[in-house]
DNA sequence: ATTATAGATCAAAATATTTTGATGTATCAA
DNA sequence: TTGATACATCAAAATATTTTGATCTATAAT
């Protein structure tokens, strides 16, 4: 959840939408640096956002369906409890 | 999206789970002190993510499902689109 | 073997966010 | 009208994140 407070990450996520890429992908569609974009594929592979999968030189990502699906169903429980007025400060 | 990156927001968006909350609920439940409270609260109102309800001296806020809604749908058209690989780097 | 390409990693610098403590405003109770 | 409570706001300090540029590893092509 933290990993989508950057709007580059955010960029980088939406080019997944359509299926796999490379960094080399997304520095030709971002016009981003490569370190920067490494950095940013790092924290959304530690959170678990992203799977690799690594072809001779070449690195894919692609986004977790399960990860997203998972913030879906806490969004969810988010908006599906009770909401009966608490009182203030009791 | 953006303002989902701090921990304490988190925090504070699951008090709201059960409904409205005023700063004082919040900062009983969670330790937290009231300006830093506030900080956070004007920021995930700035997203758009919370509504405010003023009675008296108290500030109600809760969440604004109609928002939360929205970013299920954008995370389920990352998802729903075209899986078809694409060549890296063409 | 040499060179080129893809991408990871690192330290330093740049930048942004968060926390703190003080002060301000509005509402209410005594 | 005085004092207390709820909360907002502000500037400075503390802290965290991001960017940059350099260097490193691995794979592959010549």
């Amino acid at each position: 959840m933290v990993s989508f407070s950057d709007p580059f990450r955010l960029e980088i996520i939406d080019l997944m939408m359509d299926g796999e890429v490379c960094v080399c992908d997304i520095m030709k569609l971002t016009k981003l640096s490569q370190s920067r974009i490494s950095y940013h594929i790092k924290i959304l592979k530690e959170a678990g956002l992203i799977s690799d999968r690594q072809e001779g030189r070449w690195v894919y990502y692609s986004l977790n369906k399960e990860s997203l699906f998972l913030i879906k169903e806490w969004i969810t429980s988010l908006t599906h409890y009770s909401s009966n007025r608490k009182r203030c400060c009791e």
